[in-house]
DNA sequence: ATCGGATGCGCAAACGTTAGCGCATAGGCT
DNA sequence: AGCCTATGCGCTAACGTTTGCGCATCCGAT
């Protein structure tokens, strides 16, 4: 009834159980070792199951800096993450967390935040060997863009477009925001606000014009812009902005481009006294969690986040494996989430 | 004027410019190039000056799974960061993020979320040599535990009490609750009302405490206590509670031993039409910007979250240092931060 | 009996850095 | 002039894994 994990069972000296310390227990050589543990078939699977029991057994742990410096391949991906304003980012780091792991990948941190990255930072990247890179923030770093690209990293954008040498997955922000529109114009909306983001980024962008699209194509005027940053309280200004609009002017809906904006639209028309479905529908794009509160009860796309980490860490694999293969952009409808906030 | 930045300038044949490329070019040893490049000053000053220029001009990186395999030291701190449901958690990833790239270290995420921590996600540990490992996850996965101190991997939980093998820095939290409950009490509130989580955190559990014995100080009977998990749905749910309770009985104040679930609270008052300060005051704890949102303009208690991570980070530096140092707890004073919730 | 190809594994050279010794050279002292 | 201590570097052996070859052995086919 020896239950005990492999907790240094024979490891007698404190020394760590290598691939050689095994290859002298059993009387192979290390390379016969190395190549059993990732199943090399040439190895015959007898000798497998042998050298798979007797690592067991003697708590084998791969040496994963040894691996880097043999093989090039560190196992490790370089994450530059979005700013802590935006509940997003975060969702998105926890999803990728996940799914990394479970496809035998760990997330190095490069860089979190709205600051700019600085050059040393960025030289992280080239340290540890990251096997590519994983870019949520609202612009690529160019440092980091040039180190990646002379060192054959792969890059891939998430929730941004794609930049020179970088793929990207995206949600369909103007499918999205053209959906958004619709359900607003299906019930009678006509006078519009768009709130965007200052730093007008590719997403941004996109819904903005997905949605102008989409009432232009039903003839109806440009909605009245008010841009900020892309946070709450961004959001928060620009909805003090239309709740001091005169009431004639006021719009009967706003679209705020990101669900952290909507949020801060709500919050200031809230303390203006006036209330979201009944003033005016207000909409937003992301699916947060937040965005489902009882008091948001916001309206919204939910981006498929994780079948969007998914593909980005399928065109992140496919690349290390074959380091020619071209940029690519892809992108997923989000679900169109219709909730109180839109009346 | 050639002012390209240090572009494989002279790495012809797309090789890295390793330690040894230097040692050739310049004619000394590669030891001398890597005792030059760390400032070890048994080499002269115009030499180690030769040298770095040389790094400079060839656009010399380290190695970091060289190093790590030579040393033992990786320069990773691993982090298992808390539930994405409480935005503490974000802001600590940040700041830590910041400050462990400015001692030159960075972070591989481990595990985030709520979710057990899978065994081979533990390993991680061992397999990149992590220095240090950065909790912050409600309990001390039990894996990681053993794992770090099997191993002498210095841990340090942030934000929860340490635990056996283990050091800690916290804020004070029974002096903040402490100073929360004086301030209601001081406002003449005697009826109050306690949102606890229900997984009972050392941190929950001491701002409980610290709360009550102010109470009980003041001979103000105990308050009436709810329970609920730790984030803004918790919250949500014990506010609809508070607000159901006959008029009689209700609570004159409200502490929830977070700021989420403050917020939590707060919106659920407000959906059933009373009004955080007018019908009751709330107070929450942690200091999130969200508490700052005009929305809530939560009284709260703010953690000195820089302060902590430094002090966390340098509880781990001494301790790669020196592996014998005995384990440490530090708790610092947080800032209680009055706000409009609070009446 | 001989040959040809699988099948199964070993050899040894990387990968880039670090660190314990050890060896010169130079200068100051007696 | 000889001895001693610094000062300044070089040698070399690790660290643990991977991988391109290469060499046996064994099987069946000729």
């Amino acid at each position: 009834m020896k239950d005990l994990p492999p907790k240094e069972p024979a490891a007698p000296e404190g020394r760590r159980t290598t691939i050689v310390t095994l290859s002298r227990q059993i009387g192979v050589a290390p390379s016969t070792i190395s190549r059993a543990l990732k199943g090399d078939t040439r190895i015959s699977a007898e000798t497998r199951a042998r050298i798979a029991r007797l690592a067991q057994e003697w708590g084998y742990t791969p040496h994963a800096s040894a691996r880097t410096l043999s093989s090039g391949r560190s196992g490790l991906i370089g994450v530059v993450l979005g700013p802590p304003t935006n509940p997003f980012y975060t969702g998105l780091l926890h999803e990728a967390v996940r799914q990394a792991a479970a496809r035998g990948m760990r997330l190095l941190v490069i860089h979190a935040g709205a600051g700019a990255i600085e050059d040393m930072t960025a030289d992280a990247l080239l340290q540890y060997q990251v096997d590519g890179c994983l870019i949520t923030s609202v612009e690529l770093p160019s440092h980091v863009g040039a180190v990646c690209a002379a060192n054959g990293v792969p890059v891939v954008m998430v929730n941004r477009v794609a930049r020179l040498n970088s793929s990207a997955v995206t949600c369909d922000n103007r499918f999205g925001s053209r959906q958004l529109a619709e359900l607003l114009l299906g019930q009678g909306r006509r006078r519009f606000a768009l709130v965007r983001t200052s730093t007008s980024s590719s997403t941004g962008q996109e819904r903005d014009q997905g949605f102008c699209d989409a009432l232009a194509d039903m003839g109806v005027e440009r909605p009245l812009r008010l841009d900020g940053r892309s946070s709450h309280q961004g959001g928060f200004a620009a909805g003090q902005q239309i709740a001091a609009l005169p009431v004639g002017e006021r719009p009967d809906a706003v679209f705020a481009v990101s669900d952290v904006m909507a949020m801060g639209v709500i919050d200031a028309l809230r303390m203006a006294g006036l209330s979201a479905p009944r003033d005016m529908a207000v909409v937003g794009f992301d699916g947060l969690p937040e965005a489902a509160w009882p008091h948001y009860d916001l309206t919204t796309v939910e981006q498929p986040l994780p079948a969007m980490i998914g593909r980005a860490l399928d065109l992140l694999q496919a690349r290390m494996a074959d380091r020619s293969l071209p940029d690519e952009t892809v992108s997923l409808r989000g679900r169109l989430v219709v909730r109180g906030s839109s009346g």
